[in-house]
DNA sequence: GCCCAGGAGAAGG
DNA sequence: CCTTCTCATGGG
């Protein structure tokens, strides 16, 4: 059998890195190949990205479903002005001009709302290496699968009826601790409402969006923060880790369990951009490992 | 073998 | 409202 693959070539991108976006933390499913490309699975496609620096040209190789140039200038969310957001908060802040420089190419993904969910409900108390392999496994044992033409075997996230109708014990071998019992109600409550439903949440207000999420099992402010940004791209989400703890006191002073004066800080010196404000924080705490 | 991780729920104050 | 305990697991 043969496998269809469409190429994308998106053209004349600034401000922006692929390696960046894909490493600084916010999804888990894309892994870097020797020549320093990407593959991963998006909702029913497989794709390899590869940026040329250079030429500031994306190209993508997609099989499996074809979803369109059009899909992947928002997936990387290629439209926006990062270049202006960088300035906005360096003018703001200063300390953010070497926080940036260390993510100067992170772009905020649109990610799937289900997937982003349940990705981050298994995050919580956990290593980001440990997160990638958890939803690997959960994808390789109840997600589709998607032929791609490669010797290794891609799958797709499970649809929230498939996860819906399992019972605790059918996810012990994946080894997801206390959180399975979270992602199975989790399941229940989307394929409750349909999938399509949960997805408007994007277009309703951002409150009303987070005290929704809020009230899944298994989903407080930080996850909800998570979803709210990397899954309904919704700029306001300031999720606040233990990277954030520490890189708001190492630059702020902040105490580390002062959670609230870390929330007035982001509203006054990052404004409306607080959401990219984040990504670039936490992955300046990660990659310099602030302790 | 120990500490920790993109935390949150439950119980008790 | 707040504090403390507990929850599984494996990477480093």
């Amino acid at each position: 059998m043969t496998v269809k693959t469409v190429k994308y070539e998106i053209e004349n991108i600034t401000d922006f890195s692929l390696k960046d976006t894909l490493e600084c933390g916010q999804c888990f499913r894309f892994y870097e190949d020797d020549k320093g490309g990407y593959t991963g699975v998006v909702g029913k496609s497989v794709i390899r990205a590869f940026f040329c620096e250079e030429e500031g040209t994306l190209v993508i190789e997609e099989s499996g479903e074809e979803k369109g140039r059009e899909f992947y200038e928002e997936y990387f969310d290629l439209k926006r002005d990062y270049g202006k957001i960088k300035k906005y908060l360096i003018n703001k802040d200063k300390k953010m001009k070497e926080v940036i420089e260390y993510g100067k190419g992170i772009h905020i993904l649109k990610q799937e709302p289900f997937e982003t969910l349940i990705s981050f409900i298994i995050s919580q108390n956990n290593h980001i290496k440990r997160i990638k392999k958890s939803i690997k496994m959960l994808s390789e044992e109840f997600g589709e699968e998607i032929k791609d033409g490669s010797t290794e075997k891609h799958y797709a996230f499970p649809e929230p009826k498939k996860l819906a109708s399992l019972a605790v014990g059918d996810l012990s071998d994946i080894k997801l601790g206390y959180r399975d019992k979270y992602i199975i109600e989790a399941a229940k409550r989307v394929e409750a409402i349909g999938e399509e439903e949960f997805k408007k949440y994007r277009d309703k207000c951002f409150t009303e969006t987070k005290s929704y999420l809020e009230g899944f099992l298994g989903v407080g402010e930080k996850v909800a923060g998570c979803v709210l940004l990397f899954g309904f791209n919704m700029m306001a989400g300031f999720p606040i880790d233990v990277w954030m703890k520490r890189i708001m006191r190492e630059l702020y002073g902040v105490s580390i369990e002062d959670r609230k004066t870390m929330e007035e800080i982001s509203i006054k010196l990052y404004g409306k951009y607080k959401g990219v404000a984040q990504q670039y924080l936490f992955n300046y705490a990660m990659k310099k490992k602030i302790m």
